[in-house]
DNA sequence: AACTAATGTGATAACGTTATCATAGTTTAG
DNA sequence: CTAAACTATGATAACGTTATCACATTAGTT
């Protein structure tokens, strides 16, 4: 056995403890507002609590008000350097309106993400706030629990989403590299069957066309998406490997996340191409790693925290109060460290 | 409003809507093992139960069962990345056994952790996994929960624990560097208030005893606990820029974590100290900053997944049989990564 | 003084399950 | 052929709260 809770104490073993009606009892342990008790039945109350060890049963109290005070959150991988801010961020506003975060690790796996829907939906959460594990993801499960996306796809348009402009933030850093002097720049993005590769080899080339630059297409790299950090890590190293023997190379390569820069980094460092004297390494996320590394990166910071933060207040506000509008989505904007991977274009460039 | 949770369809409606008991519907709709349902009556349920779209409600069950299928986990930081993998571990056996995970983010604070076990109780979870915001935490308002500590502390004897063989593991380290020729080594530890830096430098003097080597007390470095890691790993740099401005230097440093050995590696980069041609440098821990650092990091891997599997193992069985034998204590062993940042001593050493 | 309003307490009905007991009907055994 | 053993269903009592209603008592107003 073992599973069934322990006996304790409750409402009724207070009320008989202090000789008063478990009604009476239940206003004053439950401090609702504008309820009225005499100062002195509360003192019994509250004493005759702390001598049989009350402590509220929060399971009954939940299932008469038919609610959990608890909110899911679901993720690919919690392992992913970029999600433990974020749900810090989600955490740290729940529990101060008092509700408990209940997290789902799908590993990318869609079937798994629908079995996690259907926990959701079991379990009576209040409400979810989900990063969806595909574009194609079905949230139909769900219709009865209202939840907010962590996304900046615009296949989400008909949900409320909480995202990055990671398309103001990669232009950020494209500016500042051609503010340095750089003219040949190559980019690497990751996994071609994840959004987000496309609009950020378009929004490369449209850069270019402005600033009259040419775009060899031999600069656009694309790495296999990995469903760990370290695979995804190997396989920019795998790209960069190669790329990087190459006679002549760019001065500067914007890749779309920080793993695949630090990749560049570590390989480059391995080749002997000085960095950033030869070559300018930007990343993008702001990860932990970035600012440990050799030379510390220069990144497009996303503050994850505040994606947290902002997600959970996003939903809460409508728990409390379902709106019919059309669906919201809030842009968070990018910011852009400089570190010590980024220079400006030096005299010793080929 | 809208806190409520919507009128969804309960065994009573199922029951109205087939011409059946509430007795009987319950019996097919939680698939309660030998219990006796003609198969024709099974079917009216369940195709009732599809029409007026049947879902249990966990927490009509839960309350009635008086069960949670929770339990929690209690650490510091989650943007620690020590913790992520631990946590990954315990949710992938907690969910394989139909537990929820809560969890609880304490930031090393003592009132909050305390704050936070109280919720445990109220809410019932079954069992709790407790990484101890300090030494002298005080576990007895937990009394009535099953929980083990993650931890390797001998100060929590009297609890179940799980940890990992810190003193073999950092044995293994020492030991290679020796092999290795090295015979000037430096200690870096975190945080002389937090536990362990103490066993360490006991065991690092002990070693150098045993292989009949000198201990120069200036090699013993103690560096600041951080809340963060990047508190942590600044103090580290501070510390490391002072230190490698010395004239003699040793040949290897080992740090009590990854993170201050990454601070050595940054700041012995940054002076043009070859690493490991001039200096090794080993951490501990394995987080993956060390795999993409520049040269990665060589380091005493704690197998985190497999401490969080066997946390979460350990308590389930708790909590399926609460056994009244003696604390046990498992203590998982470490594993020595050799990466590129520790090397033979060569002939350029002062 | 008499009536209204405010205050303090008790009794009790939910909430939706699960589990126990009771009651029929159906088989098996001697 | 009847008793015992099983099978299949129904009726109903919990689980511990919260919330509603009812009934006292006290205070406030004319």
């Amino acid at each position: 056995m073992g599973k069934a809770t322990k006996n304790r104490a409750t409402i009724i073993d207070v009320a008989k403890e202090c000789g008063l009606s478990q009604a009476t009892v239940a206003r004053v342990l439950n401090g609702q507002t504008g309820i009225h008790v005499k100062e002195i039945t509360r003192k019994r109350v509250l004493d005759a609590a702390k001598r049989v060890g009350y402590q509220r049963n929060a399971i009954a109290a939940n299932f008469r008000l038919q609610q959990t005070n608890t909110i899911a959150v679901s993720i690919a991988d919690i392992t992913n350097p970029f999600y433990p801010e974020l749900v810090k961020g989600i955490q740290d506003v729940a529990r101060e309106r008092g509700y408990s975060v209940v997290q789902f690790y799908n590993e990318w796996n869609p079937e798994v993400e629908q079995e996690h829907f259907d926990c959701m939906v079991r379990t009576r959460v209040e409400g979810a706030i989900l990063s969806p594990s595909d574009t194609a993801t079905d949230f139909c499960s769900l219709h009865a629990i209202p939840f907010v996306l962590l996304s900046n796809s615009e296949k989400f348009a008909m949900y409320d989403t909480i995202g990055n402009d990671s398309r103001s933030g990669m232009r950020l850093a494209l500016e500042r590299l051609y503010q340095l002097g750089h003219r040949r720049m190559a980019l690497l993005v990751g996994g071609s069957m994840r959004s987000g590769a496309n609009w950020r080899a378009e929004l490369f080339r449209e850069f270019h066309r402005e600033k009259g630059m040419p775009v060899s297409p031999e600069n656009l790299l694309e790495s296999d998406f990995g469903v760990s950090s370290t695979s995804s890590f190997n396989a920019a190293r795998r790209i960069m490997n190669e790329f990087l023997d190459r006679p002549v190379l760019p001065t500067a390569i914007f890749s779309s996340n920080d793993i695949l820069a630090l990749a560049t980094l570590q390989v480059a460092n391995e080749k002997g191409i000085r960095v950033p004297d030869r070559l300018s390494v930007v990343g993008m996320d702001g990860i932990f790693s970035g600012e440990v590394s050799s030379p510390p990166l220069t990144t497009v910071q996303k503050n994850r925290r505040e994606i947290g933060r902002t997600a959970a207040l996003a939903l809460l506000d409508k728990i409390d109060s379902p709106h019919e509008g059309p669906a919201k989505k809030q842009l968070l904007s990018c910011k852009l460290i400089e570190r010590g991977s980024m220079g400006p274009v030096s005299a010793n460039h080929g």
